[in-house]
DNA sequence: GAGAGCATGTAAGAGGTTACATGATTCC
DNA sequence: GGAATCATGTAACCTCTTACATGCTCTC
């Protein structure tokens, strides 16, 4: 339950519409180690309400559509401390990418190959993506937020460029491999 | 829908029941990037037979309880080769631990610190784990699916060590300004 | 006698995604 | 005139997890 947990750390930060959550804080900071859908941060924000972590007030506009401005409560504030010092098992992370290699004995190599490369450009995007997000580097971060957003970031940036390797490594393998059986079969 | 893919590459090797999948597949070899229920190895299979891509054929057993033996058909063998020649978006992976730090800002760094420990300590076991699973390394892989399953292996090791690296920065990180912080404040 | 192995299943829920709806205003 | 912004929501669906149930056999 870490959406209700980055709502709350949010919210903590100021009072904010569900709207705001999503488009300046979700999408603009935390979208590359945790996305958030629109439909379900009004869901989550509406249990929120219900199990007393969060306080809601109508605010009406003229001209603009009127908004719930969300403010977190002593007891969501509370929630928030004890699930921040929580210790917690890694995520399992499932790749697709992976079912497709350890079953490619089915396809051709030139197949794999492929899926391999459409998924290295996919990476390098991610890539480069992450690389023109602005925050200043470790040794140079002032208060404690922001370092603490560098290092997510420095999370990202240093795992994507594993998975690269890793892909550079797996189309060696392969296509090396492929190149051996294409000499020693009959020629095609 | 990779779970249903896996099926059916399990099942392309050979024909076998839900309960051989759960215990001699996926536990056995792929579960370290695509662990997988029993209840849903079970509802999955039931939808692969409704939608063609499986049948069952059930085999009583006088001393121990029936079982049903899934077999591929020609449909499902060509929805698995299309699958695996398919290029797909690398999958998100939300991290709660990345939640945290990023509302560090709440919390004591030692709190914090120790969250990152205790996720070293996590990390570190699941790395010895995946050493411990043998298989010849690349330059040695006999067959395709030896050489493919390594790969996926050798994927976990890579991500794991990354993964390890970067909470040691961290660590240091936030233990060193912290050591700052304790000096031109107060002492305490 | 207790527990593990064999083998399949039901029921309920958590968390996330997709598609769609509303209705005013502002910008090109 | 059409698209984007603001702002909230409903309904349906998919994937995965947890808890529980059954009942026989073999081993300690």
């Amino acid at each position: 339950m870490s959406l209700k947990h980055a709502l709350l750390g949010f919210l903590r930060r100021k009072p904010q519409t569900g709207y705001a959550l999503k488009t300046e804080q979700f999408d603009k900071s935390v979208a590359y180690f945790w996305p958030a859908d629109q439909t379900q941060i009004y869901k989550t924000l509406d249990k929120m309400v219900e199990d007393g972590l969060a306080t809601s007030k109508i605010e009406v506009q003229l001209d603009r559509p009127n908004r719930k401005i969300y403010s977190i409560t002593a007891q969501g504030s509370r929630e928030l401390e004890q699930w921040l010092c929580e210790p917690g098992k890694p995520p399992v992370d499932r790749d697709p990418l992976l079912v497709q290699l350890f079953f490619s004995e089915f396809i051709d190599a030139d197949d794999m190959l492929s899926v391999l490369k459409s998924a290295k450009s996919e990476y390098q995007a991610q890539l480069k993506q992450l690389r023109s997000i602005d925050i200043a580097p470790v040794a140079k971060c002032g208060e404690g937020r922001e370092l603490a957003a560098r290092l997510t970031l420095e999370l990202g940036l240093k795992s994507k460029q594993a998975y690269l390797d890793w892909l550079d490594q797996a189309i060696d393998a392969i296509s090396s491999r492929q190149r051996k059986s294409k000499k020693s079969g009959r020629a095609k």
